[in-house]
RNA sequence: GGGCGAGUGGUGGAACGGCAGACACGCUGGCUUCAGGUGCCAGUGCCCGCAAGGGUGUGGGGGUUCAAAUCCCCCCUCGCCCA
């Protein structure tokens, strides 16, 4: 366990024990998403077997959630990597097979050469591998994908009813899935019989397309090349641009490099011949991996015309200037009027997409089009410890699915772990690879690819309702009567992966009817991340700081109010350099206080009525003032401010003991109850270790949240602020209930007041009773 | 280049348009202690002042308002996302 986890489950349980206490049923389950890389390069690299480091592994990180008193609901505790969940994912495959959204295809897909496996487009980041950031690389395969595509619009569209994420959430969830309206724009190439399609954002600038590019994969670009001059040169070229990274072939700042292919493609609109080129820029899988280049208004367009020596010709002109091609240092992307194109010049942007569009249709050269950025899930890995895929291949029959009877497929023992390069482990197994054909019961192989682990965890929550179904992936039933999440948390680098993935299996569910709501977690809640000196913890680095230290020398209470009392939830937090020795200054100490006023306090017996007096009273309305305060902190989740409120009661009654010594029993007996009750959430060992010790036999974790007495909750006594001119310049005790003509009065009769407003009468007055009172007086 | 978010004491951080800096750390002083630490009490934005008091202050500049950390416009810096 680790401090991010120590902070999530802190904020979780403090959630989950205020809902109980207030008389909800809680379902607050852990699991394990226990598939994955980790164990198996420990696998590779020590020879450990991956299943006894995972079950080690969660054992470990079990025991340390209860050493923490986390309150999950141990016995629905499932993880992925037990037979009887990911038997559940094959289900999910299969059933996501007969729906036609799992297929097989050929595709460039990207392959990380140290993990040596491919990855989904989401787990590429920036053209690296989000796991290991190894520089991905493009590699023709045949792979499994989930159609998600079929799914982007509603995931789209749907975003607005998670009415409890941030806009930061929705922005990036948006960006990826990335809509875009343009149009498809149909062109014909010489010496190709089918009319190849372009898709651009940008059809109202097909006038100054003055060249077209393929991606050098394109199978097109073969085509073309066979049989001329360039053939050798584009497989050549073909090789190199194969071994670059994404990074390099879409940077900006990189030279782009290029190939003529001696042919020429007609442009619809104007019956233009132009070259066709292959150029590393543009990537196979993006768009229909071929566009038009329209060089004055497409910056990288634009460097590749400069730098081969391509016509560029201005067809959108900026209002009132001029842009003259020849002369241009940079394209211009803007917005502006239609130039040199035909029957359109003078059309304006606002206007020309959608007019030029409708154009192409009735002519039959296109038609309208959206595109999305989204790209199909593919869930393929070559690697070993994930979900077998549930596909068995046989020569007479084809593809066939594993009947569900024949169900979990299970991961076999007897694999090589290293193997060579692109060869998956599991294809090394003789007891697993070979099996008879389902249909004809000749002899066979399986798949021999496990799923991605996002597979795992896109339906697990609905697991939790009823995890030991044997029958069943879940109890539909009880999973709509839970569904969906009130709260759901994790960091926001899941934004583009699992949340995104779950979306999407929530909705096929949803059409499978065993789900009624469209979104699994409508209330998310993004904890910051914990760094130390501002990068990520890690054994290597040396700034790492563990939670059994924190046991050990201040327990789990100081640590998890620690952490709570560091900051708002979703904020970053940065542990000081001194490291666990950080917790007890700041939260070891005042439970130390709030233990001490427990045992001092404990054997107060009720004496009976006992008059109480001024500082008797005061301290009254603290305590229901202080319940009031905390139960709205609670409410949004604002535990560093729940937490400063207690530490001021328990300041308070300190001060009130300094005072007058014991003090009165019964009101001191109502500060301790309730502020223990008001800490439990957070604190909840040393709660329920005093609540015992004050002589209940109940857990205070079952004890109703306690109510605050509105007449004791407001103060009777305020301060009211007099400000002239704006500034403040005295303060007056007033009580609550007074009447702004009352406030004018004391105002008026205040030295201070009279000095600065220097006998001029106020020429306007504004009360808000009771706290603030402005006056203002013309200047001298 | 476009979009979004953030910028508050020495530090972490509080503030429905209404006393900026709650609470905590740190620091200073006092009490307790042989001493150190712990514990308890008090002070602590900055400037002037013995003090009373005054001035000033939420990245910079302008605006709206009786009143702006908060709302609006411009700029700077940082972060993220998309190009």
């Amino acid at each position: 366990m680790h401090m991010g986890h120590v902070e999530i489950f802190s904020i979780h349980d403090a959630i989950a024990r205020y809902m109980r206490m207030n008389g909800y049923q809680v379902l607050n389950p852990i699991g394990f998403d226990s598939f994955g890389l980790p164990a198996e390069n420990a696998a590779i690299k020590r020879g450990i077997d991956p299943k006894k480091w995972t079950y080690s592994n969660i054992d470990k990180l079990w025991n340390s959630a209860q050493r923490l008193g986390i309150s999950f609901d141990w016995d629905r505790r499932i993880a992925t990597s037990d037979p009887e969940y990911y038997k559940w994912n094959q289900w999910l495959f299969l059933r996501l097979y007969e729906r036609g959204l799992a297929y097989k295809k050929e595709a460039p897909v990207n392959w990380c050469p140290n993990d040596k496996t491919v990855l989904a487009n989401e787990q590429v980041v920036a053209g690296r591998c989000e796991r290991c950031d190894t520089p991905v690389v493009k590699r023709y395969l045949a792979q499994w994908f989930f159609k998600i595509t079929d799914y982007a619009d509603r995931l789209l569209d749907d975003i607005a009813l998670n009415t409890g994420w941030s806009d930061r959430m929705k922005m990036l969830q948006s960006n990826w899935i990335g809509r875009s309206y343009g149009a498809e724009v149909t062109f014909a190439l010489e010496g190709i019989d089918e009319p190849v399609v372009v898709y651009t954002t940008r059809p109202d600038t097909l006038w100054g397309a003055t060249f077209f590019v393929m991606a050098p994969e394109h199978p097109l670009a073969a085509e073309l090349a066979t049989g001329t001059a360039v053939e050798e040169d584009l497989a050549k070229y073909k090789d190199e641009v194969s071994r670059m990274t994404e990074i390099d072939r879409t940077s900006t700042d990189r030279d782009k490099t290029g190939l003529f292919l001696g042919k020429y493609a007609t442009n619809p609109v104007n019956g233009e011949r132009i070259p066709v080129w292959v150029a590393d820029y543009v990537l196979m899988d993006y768009g229909t991996g071929a566009i038009m280049a329209v060089p004055a208004h497409d910056q990288r367009d634009f460097e590749f015309a400069r730098k081969y020596d391509l016509p560029i010709r201005v067809v959108i002109q900026p209002d009132g200037a001029s842009v003259d091609g020849a002369a241009m240092t940079e394209a211009y992307p803007h917005d502006g009027v239609m130039v040199n194109s035909a029957q359109f010049d003078g059309t304006p942007s606002d206007r020309s997409v959608k007019v030029v569009t409708d154009w192409l249709e009735e002519q039959g050269l296109g038609k309208h089009a959206t595109n999305f950025r989204l790209r199909d899930w593919l869930i393929s890995r070559q690697r070993y410890w994930g979900t077998p895929i549930p596909i068995i291949y046989c020569d007479n029959c084809g593809e066939l699915p594993v009947p569900y009877e024949d169900l979990p497929v299970e991961l076999p023992e007897d694999v090589d772990f290293n193997p060579q390069e692109g060869v998956s482990p599991l294809a090394t197994s003789q007891t697993f690879m070979h099996v008879s054909c389902p249909k004809c019961g000749g002899d066979s192989r399986r798949d021999a690819d496990t799923m991605d682990t996002f597979v795992d965890s896109s339906w697990y929550f609905h697991r939790y309702v009823s995890p030991h179904n044997d029958d069943e992936p879940f109890d539909v039933e009880k999973s709509k009567a839970w569904m969906p999440m009130d709260i759901y948390s994790g960091g926001i680098e899941h934004a583009v992966l699992h949340l995104l993935y779950a979306r999407f299996v929530q909705k096929v569910f949803v059409d499978m009817g065993l789900a009624d709501d469209p979104e699994p977690f409508p209330h998310l809640l993004n904890q910051g991340v914990i760094t130390m000196g501002g990068k990520r913890m890690s054994k290597s680095r040396g700034n790492i700081v563990e939670p059994q230290e924190a046991f050990e020398r201040y327990g789990a209470d100081a640590l998890r109010l620690y952490m709570l009392f560091s900051g708002p939830p979703e904020a970053p937090f940065d542990w000081p350099e001194e490291g666990v020795d950080a917790i007890e200054p700041r939260t070891f100490r005042w439970l130390n206080r709030v233990w001490q006023l427990c045992e001092e306090n404990r054997d107060v017996v009720n004496v009976g009525e006992l008059a109480l007096g001024p500082a008797e009273e005061a301290l009254r309305r603290h305590v229901h003032r202080t319940i009031k305060i905390v139960t709205e902190d609670y409410e949004r989740y604002s535990f560093n401010t729940a937490i400063a409120r207690l530490q001021e009661l328990v300041n308070q009654a300190y001060r009130y003991k300094s005072l007058v010594g014991a003090g009165n029993p019964q009101v001191v007996r109502e500060l301790i109850e309730s502020l223990l009750k008001l800490l439990a959430p957070m604190a909840p060992y040393i709660t329920e270790e005093q609540w015992h010790r004050a002589g209940h036999e109940t857990s205070i974790h079952q004890e109703p949240w306690p109510r605050f007495d509105p007449a004791l909750a407001t103060e009777e006594q305020t301060t009211m602020v007099i400000q002239v001119n704006g500034k403040v310049r005295d303060t007056i005790e007033v009580p609550v209930d007074i009447s702004e003509d009352d406030m004018k009065d004391r105002a008026l009769a205040s030295e201070k007041v009279q000095a600065h407003l220097g006998g001029r009468p106020p020429a306007k007055v504004i009360a808000k009773p009771p706290k603030l009172l402005s006056l203002v007086v013309s200047k001298e």
